[in-house]
DNA sequence: TCACGCATGTAACGCGTTACATGATTGA
DNA sequence: TCAATCATGTAACGCGTTACATGCGTGA
């Protein structure tokens, strides 16, 4: 149940928020974090409201609705954060695929690691040229939002080493080592 | 639609391979790339047969399906490997809490980077003992599992210096740089 | 004989995705 | 005036999790 969170705490750090208003935050600033479409956020909105852990603090124009936390909600928001511990969802495509690469001819399995390399190199590229340009701000968004760009770039790094490493593992393997010695 | 394809993978490799067997694997080959459940599995099995892309091969004791690839299903592995791009579902429940960690007194912020990079270095440590201990073969799941092995290591270690370069960030912040250059 | 492990399935519920549907305001 | 943007919602479908339910075979 993380999503209801998200947006309780998007709620909480702005305070207040409309569905429209948390819908551009989740596109950037939580990209890279934990994505939703625009129904998940309206839905759980419309729960959280149930649950009395937020409340329509005022109406704007083009039926606008104007969310704000409540005292429950931001102690639900605390209490996830100290209690509550994520146990990791391991589950990754890109890694599925590199187990049964053994299907695919040497050549092809090779290439594929390549190409997952440079793209990998691409994305942390894209990360690294957003931190230059983000300008950021002494807000605990900024401070926190740093952080985890910094552990995106971080991450793209890793996997495209991986993959070049990968690579190589593989040629080792494809070429047996006739050459080791008597070169 | 990666289930279906984790477990078409495995019944291909394997050559034949019941719903039993495959929850094994799911547990101790795939754990760190493709987790599922029971029913998930026996669904998907169910799923499989009905589009023709595996078969029952043979009927054992205690009920025991054994189900063998299809050309078909054989084909649609390949396919899936060369044309399907996984796109990177990027959620991480690590990631969402240190977004609102601004809600949190600093001391428990750090405490907080601090539980988690000692926690990824145990996760490291595990996988690096599994490594040493594990004799390899030469088979394809042998070759293709090492590769998966080690990037969960660069994983949990990439992590883990991560947390622990957060959690610097935040001391920096937290005490302003008073004795820069006085000291 | 009896416990453990092998072996398969179903049902209920919630989350996530895609598509559909509608309408108000504002600025060029 | 009219296009872009703001703004909210619903419906259908599939995937993932948890729990329930059942029964056979084998070895100690």
């Amino acid at each position: 149940m993380s999503l209801r969170h998200a947006v309780l705490g998007l709620i909480v750090e702005l305070d207040g928020a409309s569905g429209y208003d948390l819908m551009k935050l989740f596109e950037i600033s939580l990209a890279n974090v934990w994505t939703a479409t625009q129904s998940q956020v309206y839905g759980e909105l419309a729960k959280l409201t149930a649950d009395g852990l937020i409340e329509v603090a005022a109406e704007g124009p083009r039926g606008r609705k104007e969310y704000r936390a409540t005292d429950a909600g931001r102690e639900e928001l605390r209490r996830w954060l100290v209690e509550e511990q994520p146990r990791p969802a391991r589950r990754d495509g890109v890694l599925l695929k590199v187990f049964f690469l053994g299907q695919l001819e040497p050549g092809r399995a090779r290439a594929y690691l390549r190409d997952s390399a440079a793209l990998m190199g691409e994305r942390r590229d894209g990360l690294a040229a957003l931190q230059e340009e983000v300008t950021w701000g002494d807000d605990n968004l900024s401070l926190y939002g740093r952080l985890t760009l910094e552990y995106g770039r971080r991450f793209f790094e890793m996997r495209k080493e991986w993959a070049e490493w990968a690579e190589a593992e593989l040629a080792r393997h494809a070429a047996p080592p006739e050459d080791a010695d008597h070169a």
